[in-house]
DNA sequence: TTCATATATTCGGAAATACGGATATTAGCA
DNA sequence: TGCTAATATCCGTATTTCCGAATATATGAA
């Protein structure tokens, strides 16, 4: 189960803050837009959400040979707050910007 | 300024999140009382409290020979927010215990 | 001064983490 | 089947982080 250690440990590197910003209030987005919008090579972003799917703090769906990652909708209370109060100063401090297209429609 | 990776960064070390613990809620506690507490080498804590000093998640008075920590009062919203969220469940999880004497009156 | 106490810093080594190219896996399609 | 695209995993290396004994610093008291 979730600890808090281990949320911001997952939390404390650029890159998977990034994708939780990506993620946060979003649904779900396919890993090829993860991987635009990173500007990352493929593999890292793939390594990235490994450990934040290990977590739990998101869940893929598979659609054909796509998957589609979302925040973890059952996150316990305690996680979500905290991810909502990051989220905000994350967009701002990483230079979020969502990639305008869908790769996969 | 403190942005929200290095916010997770130092809160996901079990010792300096136990730490924040500690001084949650507490006012000025001295370091003698934290070590006391994370039952944990001098030197251990002393580096940890500087991480969180330099991330100005803490600051210290000096008193004679003592040091006091407290949670920087001055802290971002959204910092103090995030904090709030994980120190309750973290007391639990990181089994935190306040020493019961101060050693330094 | 000198000593004792509280705390901070240094430093070498161990452990954990991150990286990204190469490769493996999975699914759809011809 | 065989091919291609999307994604995941492997693996050697580089970087970062952590540890704690030893040492340094700062303060008060004798």
């Amino acid at each position: 189960m979730l600890t808090p250690t281990q949320l911001c440990k997952c939390l404390g590197d650029d890159i998977r803050l990034s994708l939780i910003c990506l993620l946060h209030g979003q649904g779900e987005v396919c890993v090829c837009d993860l991987v635009e919008a990173m500007q990352a090579p493929q593999s890292t972003v793939s390594r990235h959400l490994a450990q934040l799917r290990q977590c739990e703090l998101v869940v893929a769906r598979r659609q054909g040979t796509w998957m589609h990652y979302q925040l973890n909708p059952a996150l316990p209370e305690w996680a979500a707050v905290a991810i909502q109060a990051l989220v905000v100063p994350a967009r701002d401090s990483l230079n979020i910007t969502f990639p305008n297209a869908a790769c996969c429609g």
